[in-house]
DNA sequence: TGATTAACTCAATCATGTTGAGTTATCAAG
DNA sequence: CTTGATAACTCAACATGATTGAGTTAATCA
């Protein structure tokens, strides 16, 4: 079939000569688009002495690309002697990744191109998220955005869907991110039946990191998290450049972890969220329901909210301690539905814990650094998780 | 090459059909395992179907297989009509994994056949474990390891190696568990050097964790976490069957993570580890320097050690939510150098937080196991993560 | 201007998985 | 006790895709 794979059957665990080839192709795009974030761009020499591959395979590949419309060439380079190498680099538009997320009022869509830009953003307001109704307004979004210029369906490589979690029958019944009706559903299969697209499912703040190992401050890092500002407060965990699941999709709970603060021991998203910050807020009677509103405060320096910041980077602090000691991430990035610049007021100055393993001296990338925020920050990481999957070299675990 | 493969050259991140065959052998190995862990067989049709391979291509891995010795056959099983199908199985001594334990005082050795039996275990004391001496020391191990019959440097596919973390020039300088001299070392390519073998580096917890998927409580399961009694208390991730390192193999220090607990925020090591056990019973003119000391205070009930397991379950539980909330483990295994008596009166009746994601109802494990425990987890976990590279089916991450 | 170098192409070869046509051994129905 | 159904397995031809070695081309260097 094709190396970024379209076709919606299941992989099996075996491999063959199709297979090698889909993992050698996605090794010569993310090589090209790991250059491109550096403003380079390889050639066919360069890629085959990166992947261990010969120049005449990697030539096979590019011309397989380059005639599928994914790659083009860009011109030649003199390295010294020799031939100049033909470059490469990839076609901005030859394929899109659409990303939803499924919200209880709403349901978000983005899509990406294979450079990770945005080229169009939906919102479909929902009366209950049940599936039905997701469903449709599914269809109905992907049927807009099929009637845009240039885009066929054979150009949508997948779809990412975030839902809230937690997955499945937990303990933490009555929450009011769970969704009615979904109990029952393997989602992904549905998800593909119903878009007849690959489907990849993740949790919010899972997909925030990709978005950020796509097209925001992590790229190129595989290692790292991000503590994501969503219903309350999640972490999102790439290791080895892919997300941590475990066992029920469940991981990154970090906002039920009770931790000491001065004030006793509180679960971190007792403090350290959107609601609490409007909680907050509302003790000292200011109402802030939208991030304009919040955006405001932040900007006339109310002090009921300067205060909550204080009380927050506490926790903040607490919070990668316990993240650099167990996860041990290259960084963390703090991202999500909170007006940027109180998410640079967070990070700024923390008086971080230099008894760590993260306090490195050869340390290059600040231990905490702001990634992207804004209410649509999920949708873009749905999406972001199919290109992350495009450019990515998969395996299959054993039985 | 071959699929178990002994050879020391780095894996390329591109794929052929060499490696398509490696994959594919490991998988038929894996699936022969599994069966085994739960003393059962399989013939090659099933692992076709299992694996979306062709019979033919099972049939073709599964010669080369036996031809090397790995596997054998094992009689014949009628599922109803038809031509029985002829079963195979594991070779036992088939191969070898050897794992080595450094620490500041000692290099301790375990060999494990391809059943994860132990076949020897050596200790060498170390005057100071510099670079050289743990060389001189491995060698000899070695040297002394080949003379056993039935080996050969053939039959051992690779050592594991544990070291104590944490690795790298870190914040946390004069903890006690670091090794001198080994700041500048490529360990990894060090050990290949030395051992002309490949290796695997890890750190005690992780490797602990390993041990348990390899012949301990957790044979089977693809997500998981073990708190490890070690010098302090250590937490090995298994994430999709591989072990969690984070971006310079410093994850899993949980025992440096604050908990809040009745008496104020500790760090739960202050609580939770060999050396606060030792701690408390000194503070009441009680020392108890080995494993025996303290399983023999145990067993006739010294009230100084209840009192500690009292304070040490209440850190547990709050080490328990952490874990289960940031990784949704299907289980915690519990394990180390405890005499296995406490390990049990630790595990048991622990009054869990059923407000999380890990109460579900449909759980068929417990939430915390009882692992392994002794001096030589940590060598045999080290053992043990040659084996499950052995029996897994890998892939590179791309660039 | 010619030697050197590196990128690249072409054609032959090789490893491995797949496919389809048998073959064999067992069960079950007549 | 025969016969047909069924499933495991083998064999041979084929397809895919990577590798290899012998050119070819376009630069730099002396």
């Amino acid at each position: 079939m094709t190396s970024v794979s379209r076709n919606t059957k299941r992989q099996s665990a075996g491999a063959n000569s199709e297979r090698t080839r889909q993992h050698n192709s996605k090794f010569v795009l993310s090589t090209l688009r790991h250059a491109q974030t550096q403003g380079d761009t390889a050639g066919r020499a360069e890629i085959a002495r990166l992947s261990g591959l010969s120049i005449q395979a990697v030539s096979n590949i590019i011309a397989d690309l380059e005639q599928r419309g994914l790659i083009r060439a860009c011109g030649k380079r003199n390295q010294g002697r020799g031939q100049p190498a033909v470059q490469y680099e990839i076609c901005a538009n030859g394929a899109y990744a659409l990303g939803f997320e499924v919200r209880p009022d709403a349901l978000f869509c983005t899509l990406l191109n294979l450079h990770g830009e945005t080229m169009c953003q939906k919102r479909s307001a929902l009366m209950r998220a049940t599936p039905d109704a997701v469903a449709q307004a599914m269809r109905e979004t992907k049927t807009a955005i099929l009637a845009e210029p240039g885009l066929a369906h054979e150009k949508i490589l997948g779809a990412g869907i975030v839902m809230p979690g937690p997955f499945g029958t937990t303990g933490i019944s009555g929450h009011d991110s769970e969704l009615p009706g979904w109990q029952d559903i393997e989602i992904t299969s549905w998800a593909e039946d119903l878009l007849k697209l690959p489907a990849l499912i993740e949790n919010d703040a899972n997909a925030a990191a990709m978005a950020e190992r796509i097209s925001g401050v992590t790229q190129g890092l595989q290692h790292y998290a991000c503590l994501y500002f969503g219903a309350g407060l999640g972490l999102g965990v790439i290791s080895n450049g892919q997300a941590l699941h475990g066992a029920r999709g469940n991981a990154g709970e970090i906002g039920h972890i009770r931790i000491a603060l001065p004030s006793g021991a509180q679960p971190l998203e007792a403090v350290l969220s959107r609601l609490a910050l409007q909680d907050h807020l509302k003790s000292n009677s200011i109402t802030a329901d939208t991030s304009e509103d919040i955006a405001a405060l932040f900007h006339e320096n109310c002090p009921t909210l300067l205060e909550w910041l204080d009380l927050a980077r506490i926790a903040l602090c607490e919070a990668i301690n316990l993240i650099e000691n167990l996860l041990d991430p290259s960084t963390i990035a703090l991202c999500g539905a909170m007006p940027g610049a109180l998410l640079d007021a967070l990070v700024k100055d923390l008086p971080l814990n230099q008894h760590s393993v993260a306090a490195r001296p050869e340390r290059t990338l600040p231990r905490i650094i702001r990634g992207s925020s804004g209410p649509m920050t999920a949708a873009l990481g749905a999406a972001a998780l199919v290109l992350n999957d495009a450019f990515t070299p998969q395996i299959t675990t054993s039985a």
